[in-house]
DNA sequence: TTTTGAGTTGTTCGA
DNA sequence: GTCGAACAACTCAAA
């Protein structure tokens, strides 16, 4: 049988792979597994350099478990399109397989690839992988796509409960004769790039663990408590995985059928469990949900979703820009979160609400500023889902009630992180303030800053803004393009 | 075509 | 301290 070259991108892994499965059975197992560095994800608009070494290390545990079945991962860097068809000459290979990825750049590529492959006499096939449900498997009844997420979800819980969530066994690979090796996988260094900040575990087997570790019911805090502990940053009451699904080390029918035998198993089924397993499916169908909405309105990725909002009149201050950005605006709760993006390369999501409403509201900062500082830093970082978060925060996006969410960084604290572990964690200046300053240090009596050794204004900043005042500021400022069409 | 119910995650005010 | 209502109107999705 021909062999079958398979184009990892963002599925670095082997068990649960659609194309992989497919390039399997088509080949026999002769499969020539390849990734190919793209510049344009290297140093294109959205590129990180964790993003990179957490890549780097991922990519280095899947040419491990290829080893397992005598087999290497084959590394290209370039133009895809060049190096797959140069593989495909040097190797034999009768075909490309691969796993479909939706953001524009990346269809744009992909069709390219896929006529140019077909031009040259190869198969090119591309599977659904990276989501549950894709572009137009979940739509109105009317066949138009979904903006509002609740409908949404309902219509996406109605195919899974018609379809089942099925995954795939692991692939039989057989080893080929060792061709072509290739260069191996560079270093951060060899890319001119720099990280210093320790990465989770990387691949498939450090993602299936954590997935374990999250479902296992006896583990709190885990899936079992997740409804209510994943409102508080300094709980590690949510899954983590969003590193490894970013990248696939991880799959989401893994991932979804992990929470899917739980609710099968009755015998333990509580209503918080049962509550807190629906809560955690209802955040895949999220991710589902942005991924449909880049897919059918690109233009969010320039701009509003809602097209009046690019009037909004941002004030774009650079000083209170960096403040935001190095954690030193004042309001603890939104400095600890984003000292925890630096220090981290991930964020609470509570804390992301957080600090994006901060950003857009109290600073008046366009909320793109924020995407962009979120794709730099995050190791999760996706197109389709940091920019509907980033939509959602800024009211510009698919909900319909961007008014009733200013937050006030000072009550979310308090509500959210009441003990401040969250905070005293990643603000240790503040470490021996009292709890009930904790949220309003500015409020903190000279003799009690002096007992705790914090002077304000020196050891930690004063309130770069007034939240109440900059309330009122941006309820004018997006009063004024309410309802301009 | 028209009507109807609903919209992730909040805050503030006044009783 | 707690609770319910107001916040402003609009668009979406389905009946």
């Amino acid at each position: 049988m021909p062999r079958i070259i398979h184009w990892f991108r963002r599925d670095l892994r082997l068990g649960d792979n659609a194309a992989l499965t497919a390039a399997a059975h088509a080949s026999g197992g002769a499969v020539l597994p390849v990734f190919i560095l793209d510049e344009a994800i290297l140093f294109g608009r959205f590129a990180s350099p964790g993003r990179t070494a957490w890549l780097l290390a991922n990519l280095r545990a899947l040419d491990e478990a290829l080893r397992a079945h005598g087999m290497r991962l084959i590394l290209r860097r370039g133009d895809p399109l060049r190096e797959l068809l140069a593989l495909a000459r040097e190797s034999g290979a009768a075909g490309v397989y691969w796993n479909r990825d939706y953001t524009p750049y990346a269809i744009r590529r992909d069709t390219a690839v896929k006529e140019a492959l077909r031009a040259s006499g190869l198969a090119a096939h591309s599977f659904k992988d990276a989501v549950i449900f894709e572009m137009n498997e979940v739509l109105t009844e009317a066949g138009t796509p979904y903006s509002v997420y609740t409908p949404y979800a309902r219509r996406w819980r109605q195919r899974l409960a018609a379809e089942g969530c099925l995954t795939y066994p692991p692939p039989q690979l057989i080893p080929s004769e060792p061709w072509p090796a290739g260069p191996l996988i560079p270093t951060l260094g060899d890319l001119g790039l720099r990280y210093d900040l320790p990465l989770p575990p990387a691949g498939e087997a450090a993602a299936r663990e954590r997935l374990a570790m999250f479902v296992d019911l006896q583990r709190l805090p885990g899936i079992a408590t997740y409804a209510e502990q994943r409102e508080y940053p300094g709980s590690d009451g949510t899954s983590r995985l969003s590193p490894y699904l970013r990248l696939g080390a991880l799959g989401i029918r893994t991932a979804l059928r992990a929470a899917l035998d739980l609710e099968t198993t009755p015998a333990t089924l509580t209503p918080q469990i049962r509550d807190s397993l629906n809560r955690w499916v209802g955040e895949l169908a999220w991710r589902d949900f942005y991924v449909q909405v880049l897919y059918h309105f690109p233009h969010v990725l320039r701009g509003a979703f809602k097209r009046e909002y690019d009037a909004l009149e941002w004030e774009n201050d650079p000083d209170l820009l960096a403040a935001w950005q190095e954690g030193r605006t004042g309001y603890p709760i939104v400095d600890a979160a984003m000292r925890q993006l630096r220090q981290e390369g991930w964020m609470h999501n509570r804390a992301r609400m957080i600090v994006a409403s901060f950003l857009t509201r109290d600073l008046l900062v366009d909320w793109r500023q924020g995407e962009r500082h979120f794709m730099r830093l995050l190791l999760d970082g996706d197109p389709a889902a940091n920019n509907g978060g980033w939509q959602w925060a800024a009211g510009t996006g698919t909900d319909a009630q961007p008014y009733f969410r200013i937050f006030n960084p000072v009550s979310q604290g308090q509500k959210f992180d009441p003990e401040g572990v969250y905070v005293r964690r990643y603000v240790p200046e503040l470490a021996t303030v009292p709890a009930k300053y904790l949220h309003t240090p500015h409020l903190l009596p000279q003799a009690e800053q002096i007992r705790a050794g914090v002077l304000l204004g020196r050891d930690y900043p004063l309130p770069i803004v007034d939240h109440q005042a900059r309330r009122a500021r941006a309820l004018d400022v997006y009063g004024k393009v309410k309802g301009k069409r």
